[in-house]
RNA sequence: GCCGGGAUGGCGGAACUGGUAGACGCACCGGACUCAAAAUCCGGCGGUAGUGAUACCGUGGGGGUUCGAUUCCCCCUCCCGGCACCA
């Protein structure tokens, strides 16, 4: 063998060896295969990069976590699948195609090219038979598919909503790209945009998406946490306070066109579906709060349309219990009866216009002080008819619920707020024993839901929360003017966008016979890929050869839709698709049933809610239509941590902060190796620390992975990466850091070198059976932190034993023999180029792909003494060796003449000795 | 405000189910090799006192349970992440 290490050729020639013998295809069992013969299989998969241009740290990290557990599993036994593909739409290929005057899909194959090498070069165990880029006809033509069979079932819809309108870019904006009204990039005033787009009914499987987090026995907490928030569940009670415009209080608000008063139509208590409700939004507008109009609000519509002079004011509670103690009612800015009231009021319209101009976020708007305006209109309390204004309150979203609110201050802390502000009534309803109600100030329990007990309420006096829900709203229901409902947070999945760099969304617009979807056997609707937008709205619209078609119906002219398939779909359902890619035929087929579903799932914690409760749909959806058999695509769930390093900067005296890579500065440390101050190497002079941040190049302190494998090799930067920090949580990178690593790597290689050679520096039996001692218990560690995934102790136990090996001195042994080929196999799913080179060059076999994983053994863990620590009131004051198989008493005897225990319970009497059989004996005086 | 996760040497991080706190590595200090440097190897490295054996203190702070607490319970402080006038 080679006497230096040398990563840039093992590694290649590992690479080879992997490609020439195919080594990564995942195969299914063949068939006749019994379920007693078979090997488990294990599919893992690590989120697919889009192919932005090169590989960043983060993917590094991501993609050896799924590698060395892909490995791993292998040498244990199981058949493994680890695909890669590419998630190839999205917008920063149009950017770069304006600025470049490339097409975006050129820029694409060419950066999935070069990303694809870097990947190679990392080591990876992809099967590469199975790759797929999801901007290619093959695979979003099953995007068009399933979207039509959405269409057939009713879950994918078409409705009309307000978005937020970039008037200059000729596109919707989502929230987080309007920033005080005005878009981010070309700083023009936001418009509210009335826009049909096409939904998907993901509120359908809410109650599902909700209880089936329950199967995720092995997603972090946290994430489910979050799903459960955004999914948002409240059960209450949806009711009515009955409006008559034609009674004297509100005459003045009779508009004028409105002569005869009667009821409206077909109004009726819940008669709103809680599944599909207002204001639906996907990706990104899925938080806009829809302020601009109630449209989409079906009781608001039906009154908005025409408003009747008679009707109903909805709302929706939790609190119905509190329900007596309404003083008034609070709608949103845009709910109808605050536009009525406007007409003939314009100090309310100022108002409402301000409330409709004020920011967008919701995260703001928390945080805005309370503000109001009575509307002068009067509705009727459904159970004790009192006469309740309304008002508009700013705290009140026309997107939740009904828009409007009954208001009960005593009860609620907005509501009090509020009441404070405009001297409104307060009346407390719910009495908790031993506390006094005062209006002076809200406190805790004002809200507590446990404890109350209903007063001043009538027939409900006495009882509790759950009871007095369920009388009230038994009353309610049989008024007709109230039932119990569950509201959801969640929306449903708006999935057009005016975009050209997406899946064409497969429908035709024909003016005789309407929105016509496009026929299977028309499938795909092929998306040009020559065109380069210049900025100006979605170049579709420009492409004549795209739009116009003939209507598939009646065969006239017709024009094609041009809004293009949020990118977010075509990351749900991809993993589905590497267990047949090559299927041409369908979507998927019955090899999803071997594989699915996915067993190790490894991302960013960034998708712990889009894309990951987007997937959990669209699997749901599957199964209904029978192309899958599971109701959750993935077992268990590695959220990995962020990529940090530290940021360094210069303040000038005027002008913007200059940041300088980490690389350019030099350390100053005082003798103990204590941090002193920083300084840039091309000048001298100090710089700013401004801490640790995640990698990014606004604050210029990247490390790019491909200089990192061209320096030290791809082991060298696996090795760093899985020791520096578990998985789960952020990795600080340090360029010592990378350094010691590599100084591992070649110590081991310099250890297989000299046991290649041949030293037979004599080494004494005992020495030799200490060593086989501490390689074995190393190693029952190692694979218990394996089995957790904890792989930066398992890098250092892979350290512990070169170190243990190395003590010994010689080499020609069999300690040494079965050391080296522990370790290897040990460390092989974590640096898999240099162990597998070693394997083969000292003899152990062929492939260490196909070797065993190793287990401790027991015969070498069985010591005849052990170590007792010995403690005097749980203070540690020495240790002794007994043989192992001695008893209590002896051992008690052996610890009470021991010296150390001796002097220090020195005149004092024995209360008790504790003894843990292998581990201590403490004496208590 | 609500939910989740944290806090251990100069730094990254270990510590099985309550049983030797600081494994392993980095940095630093001392030594060997060298004309010298780098690389490599050997030794040291939580704090205080002491020449030393040793003693005391020490896992964010306070209390508790226990023979024994980084680990379990209660209270508090700070940090990170997510959500947020959700009715």
């Amino acid at each position: 063998m080679q006497n230096k290490y040398n990563a840039r050729v093992i590694e290649r020639e590992a690479q080879q060896y992997w490609e020439d013998h195919r080594s990564f295809q995942a195969r299914e069992p063949a068939a006749g295969t019994t379920s007693s013969t078979a090997k488990p299989k294990y599919y893992c998969l690590s989120m697919f990069p889009y192919p932005s241009g090169k590989l960043h740290m983060g993917h590094v990290r991501n993609y050896t976590i799924g590698d060395a557990l892909t490995r791993y599993h292998r040498m244990r036994g199981y058949n493994v699948m680890q695909p890669m593909g590419w998630d190839a739409f999205g917008l920063p290929a149009e950017n770069a195609a304006m600025a470049n005057q490339v097409p975006p899909a050129q820029w694409t194959y060419d950066n999935i090219a070069y990303m694809k090498k870097q990947l190679v070069s990392l080591g990876f165990a992809i099967d590469w038979e199975r790759e797929f880029a999801t901007c290619k006809p093959e695979y979003y033509r099953w995007n068009q598919w399933l979207f039509l069979r959405m269409l057939e079932k009713g879950i994918a819809y078409k409705k009309t909503q307000i978005v937020n309108w970039d008037p200059v870019d000729q596109t919707v904006l989502a929230n987080e790209q309007v920033i005080d009204g005005r878009g981010w990039r070309t700083g023009a005033v936001v418009e509210k945009r009335e826009i049909p787009g096409y939904y998907l009914g993901i509120t359908r499987y809410a109650e599902e998406l909700l209880a089936d987090l329950d199967k995720l026995p092995d997603w972090p907490e946290r994430v489910k946490t979050m799903q459960a928030n955004w999914i948002g569940k409240s059960t209450g009670i949806r009711f009515a306070f009955p409006y008559d415009l034609t009674d004297p209080v509100n005459r003045s608000h009779l508009p004028s066109s409105m002569g005869t008063p009667g009821r409206v139509q077909g109004e009726g208590p819940a008669d709103t579906a809680s599944a599909e409700r207002p204001g639906a939004g996907g990706e990104t507008e899925a938080r806009s709060p829809q302020t601009a109009d109630f449209v989409g609000n079906e009781s608001a519509r039906r009154d908005g349309g025409g408003l009747a002079a008679m009707g109903n004011l909805w709302v929706f509670t939790t609190r119905a219990d509190t329900i007596m103690g309404v003083t008034f009612c609070a709608v949103a800015a845009e709910h109808p009866l605050a536009v009525l009231a406007a007409r003939n009021n314009p100090a309310l319209a100022s108002f409402i216009d301000e409330c409709k101009h004020g920011s967008i976020m919701e995260a703001d708007m928390a945080t805005m002080e309370k503000k109001g305006m009575p509307t002068g209109i009067f509705v009727t309390h459904p159970l004790n008819g009192e006469k309740i204004e309304v008002w508009v309150g700013n705290y009140v979203l026309m997107s939740y619920g009904e828009g409007a609110v009954m208001a009960v201050p005593a009860h609620d802390e907005r509501d009090f707020t509020f009441a404070r502000q405009y001297g409104l009534p307060i009346k407390p309803v719910v009495a908790v024993d031993g506390q006094n109600f005062s209006t002076d100030a809200w406190q805790e329990w004002y809200g507590d839901k446990q404890n109350g007990r209903c007063v001043n309420s009538g027939k409900y006096d006495g009882l509790n929360h759950a009871d007095a829900v369920d009388a009230i709203a038994a009353d309610l229901e049989s008024l007709g003017l109230g039932k119990k409902q569950v509201l959801w947070r969640l929306r449903d999945w708006g999935v057009s966008r005016q975009r050209y760099w997406g899946t064409p969304i497969p429908l035709i617009h024909c003016d005789k016979c309407g929105d016509v979807p496009v026929p299977d056997d028309q499938l795909p609707v092929v998306l040009p890929d020559d065109c380069v937008p210049d900025g100006s709205g979605n170049p579709l619209n420009k492409r004549a050869d795209f739009v116009n078609c003939r209507c598939p119906t009646c065969s006239g002219p017709a024009k094609r839709e041009t809004d293009t398939m949020d990118t977010f779909v075509d990351s749900s359902w991809y993993y589905t698709r590497f267990a047949c890619a090559d299927q041409k035929n369908a979507m998927v087929d019955e090899r999803t049933k071997y594989w699915l579903p996915v067993d190790q799932y490894i991302g960013g914690i960034e998708h712990a809610i889009l894309h990951l409760l987007y997937s959990r749909f669209w699997t749901k959806v599957m199964r209904d239509l029978g192309l899958v058999t599971l109701d959750e695509p993935f077992a268990n769930l590695l959220t990995q941590g962020m990529v940090l390093n530290e940021i360094f900067f210069r303040k000038p005296a005027s002008g913007r902060i200059l940041y300088y890579n980490p690389a350019d500065i030099d350390i100053e440390t005082d003798e103990n190796g204590k941090r002193t101050g920083a300084t840039l190497r091309a000048d001298g002079l100090p710089v700013e620390s401004g801490g640790i941040g995640t990698m990014s190049k606004s604050k210029n302190n990247g490390v790019d992975p491909q200089s990192l494998i061209e320096e030290y090799g791809a082991d060298t930067a696996r090795f760093f990466m899985m020791f520096a920090a578990p998985p789960e949580q952020t990795l600080e990178w340090s360029d010592s850091g990378v350094e010691g690593a590599s100084r591992f790597l070649r110590r081991l290689w310099d250890y297989a070198a000299k046991f290649s050679a041949g030293d037979a520096t004599a080494v004494p039996d005992d020495l030799q059976k200490k060593t086989r001692f501490e390689i074995h218990g190393v190693l029952k560690q190692a694979n218990h932190d394996m089995a957790k995934r904890q792989f930066n102790t398992v890098a250092s136990a892979a350290m512990k034993m070169l170190n243990a090996l190395d003590r010994m001195h010689g080499t020609d042994n069999d300690v040494a023999k079965e050391g080296l080929s522990i370790l290897l196999r040990l460390l092989s799913p974590i640096t898999p180029h240099i162990t597998h080179q070693l394997w083969r060059d000292l003899g152990y076999g062929q492939d260490i792909l196909a070797a065993p994983w190793p287990e401790a053994d027991p015969a070498a863990l069985d010591a005849d003494e052990i170590e007792l620590m010995l403690q005097v009131n749980g203070k540690l004051r020495g240790n002794m060796r007994v043989a192992k198989n001695a008893d209590r008493a002896e051992i008690e005897r052996l610890a009470m003449q021991n010296p150390k225990v001796q002097k220090h319970i020195a005149g004092q009497s024995v209360k008790k000795v504790v003894v843990v059989p292998g581990r201590l004996v403490n004496v208590v005086v």
